[in-house]
DNA sequence: CATCTTATTGATACCAAGTATCAATAAGAT
DNA sequence: ATCTTATTGATACTTGGTATCAATAAGATG
């Protein structure tokens, strides 16, 4: 979904450079979250674990999950059906965009966001610490199908 | 937390107007919902109602929280914790803040969200049928004391 | 390679949020 | 006052997620 691949030999990297062990449950979750095109939550992402590993236990994958999160390789996205789902995290932030029709998710330069959030910091008196930006709708194939 | 305070009354009001009947379940929650600083969640609202109204049910709660998402008077916010918190809906549709030092909610003008969403459809091909934003940080006063 | 340490795993039991069911209650129309 | 039926609250259930703990397997060491 992210429009480059993710290389999941990197994330494999990472986990080894933080001590972590380099498990084969870890790798097809890995696999799993790095390719997916779309949004996952841990409990679909237990499924398709399963397809190739049958028993890849719940608590593993929910305990990748969080690991994978705090790592900051994935993210968690609140969408527009189901609060915890994940998707790769990429280099630059950048905002989601979910195509509610093919269920794809993409990615929008947030640049102009941040531009706007900083305004309003400056003349609010608040301090903006975190945003979350989530856009929804059709993406330019589905918009043309229907 | 909105700025202005809500009306209540237009809440019962509305729930008559479309064929509800008025029950002092639904009067306590409605006080709950529309008179909170903060956003709350159905548990949370449940536990103040049991407090004036000691045997109120939890499928109570929660079927009324529906029913005012249902009737727009309540919107479901993505909180800093917790994804099902709820809170009263502004007229003009705003973007919200959230304090996370206090916990309170606040309102912001979403007009300069809403013409970057414009031009990012333009520019992109996508249509873009629905946005989530929220802020999350320190407000102006937690800014100050710490 | 064989051994050892210990991070990780999977099974199980558990918990909390949310939903389905259904007999009892109470709006509110007549 | 009576009647109809939307609403309620108790209960049981489901689902997403966590805690526990003995068994397993990375991978470091010699
Ligand atoms: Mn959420
Ligand atoms: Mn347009
Ligand atoms: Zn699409
Ligand atoms: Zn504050």
């Amino acid at each position: 979904m992210p429009s480059k691949p993710i290389n999941s030999d990197n994330w494999r990297a990472a986990l080894g450079k933080n001590g972590f062990r380099v498990t084969t449950a870890q790798q097809t979750l890995i696999d799993i979250f790095a390719h997916s095109e779309y949004p996952l939550s841990a409990e679909q992402a237990w499924d398709v674990a399963r397809q190739s590993r049958p028993k890849t236990g719940r608590a593993t994958v929910y305990r990748m999950v969080e690991k994978l999160e705090n790592l900051g390789l994935i993210r968690r996205v609140h969408g527009y059906q189901g609060c915890s789902h994940f998707v790769p995290t990429l280099p630059e932030q950048m905002m989601l965009f979910i195509c509610m029709e093919c269920g794809r998710a993409d990615y929008l330069d947030r640049q102009p966001l941040d531009d706007l959030i900083e305004q309003s910091e400056h003349i609010s008196g608040r301090q903006i610490t975190e945003s979350r930006l989530q856009l929804f709708g059709a993406c330019a194939d589905c918009k043309q199908d229907a």
